[in-house]
DNA sequence: ATGTATACAATTGCATACAATATAAGGCTG
DNA sequence: CAGCCTTATATTGTATGCAATTGTATACAT
């Protein structure tokens, strides 16, 4: 069975509009389709035919391939063959460290520097999260929300290079398949957390914003094991 | 005047062997143009004339551009044009804020959690350090030894997201020009916080290493506004 | 003299074609 | 029948060519 690129095609172009490169609109569709799970971890792909099912040469094609193995979501597998990422289960673990540490960076600085334009937004974004979750929205939905919330402190941390890292830590992730979203229990749990980070950092307390994110990861990793656990496809794929 | 190409391609070639692909190799030997200053921030690349001087198609040149544009290195300007990247003055202090929060915690895993292979591996480098300096060595000499005292934590740090995240914002450092080792006062500087973080390490300190690897950077960004207002270069290029 | 429009040159983006290499299958030999 | 070598096929790596866009220079008008 082929996957529906034309579907995440329209998502890039309503999303980025239709005026992107060939090799940036490949670029997202690519992600987006390993972020939808079309695409899993350890999947072989060939440029001929990819390059015939997105629709494009491949000369753009390639480049959207280099600039995502730069990244590191997609790997040469021995004989030049390309697939995408296996991450390793200690690599779950040296992910979540990372991005305990870059969080908990962002959080102080984002409690100690924002503008308050930008501490008010964060509040609306976490107000927002709230009605979503109370009026029992989708998994998808919270995981969005989610990410809003966490890019607006990010923004807010007025640290470039940290802002990459940490999209770029994000974007990694979606090899690690479903959101933390559907476990019912966590979403609460992560409301509670979200909250804690959002009053340090509306009250500028930088050491407290930085305790909050770092607990908020701590969890989100637990979290995670429960979700890998209840996979267990087991170590014979 | 031309850049003296073939160099950094034997460099290049000596460094990681004559089998890598056209694409890779002339990556690095972009980064090392850059390194050695052959090749300023905000200079235009022109593919045509690159491919040319390189002795390679276009092909391998622009996936090669593809990926150091995902890494940062070169940026694409208003009229997608190439170019190095241009870094500027608030993107110094991010850069090293980043870095100082990185190597700390790289420094802090290492002292809780390298082998003692690792620990006597890094201990050395910094003998060796100390030999250097005492013999005079040149700058240039002195950046590799640095450069590998610093790898050496990363890689203790057990944790391949952290050891990518530094190297990459090393290689983003080579864009602020050269490095501290042209101040003189500084060199016996760095060896004492190169100690100071050794001895952390070598000791199982967590917290001191941390604590000394930040004070580290915090100079390192002091060393570097030095350099930067010693060039003078002015704002009109 | 300055601002603007138009034509031309230069450069990037994309596609196709070719070369080299890896993978797989089939036949041959021990 | 097993193992290995040979060959055919598939896939990646590289080169070239064309189209479209952008930068630049010159001429004209204000």
């Amino acid at each position: 069975m082929s996957i529906d690129w034309a579907k995440h095609s329209r998502a890039v172009n309503q999303r980025y509009g239709d005026s992107l490169s060939a090799t940036r609109h490949i670029r997202h569709v690519l992600l987006a389709a390993i972020t939808a799970g079309d695409i899993m971890p350890g999947t072989r792909l060939k440029e001929t035919e990819l390059g015939k099912q997105l629709g494009f040469s491949r000369t753009p094609l390639r480049e959207a391939i280099a600039a995502l193995k730069a990244e590191g979501i997609i790997e040469t597998g021995e004989g030049g063959s390309l697939q995408v990422r296996v991450l390793a289960y200690r690599d779950i673990h040296a992910l979540y460290e990372m991005r305990a540490t870059l969080e908990g960076m962002a959080a102080r600085l984002a409690a100690t520097g924002a503008s308050p334009a930008e501490k008010l937004f964060i509040n609306e974004i976490r107000i927002n999260e709230t009605q979503l979750i109370n009026s029992q929205a989708s998994a998808a939905a919270l995981a969005q929300i989610n990410s809003k919330f966490h890019h607006g402190i990010y923004l807010a941390s007025h640290n470039g290079f940290l802002t990459e890292a940490l999209d770029r830590l994000s974007r990694t992730m979606v090899l690690l398949g479903p959101t933390a979203y559907s476990l019912p229990a966590r979403i609460q749990e992560i409301a509670l957390e979200h909250d804690s980070i959002n009053e340090a950092i509306q009250a500028g307390h930088g050491d407290d914003a930085e305790a909050a994110a770092k607990r908020h990861l701590r969890n989100a990793v637990k979290a995670r094991l429960q979700i890998i656990a209840g996979q267990q496809r087991g170590s014979l794929d």
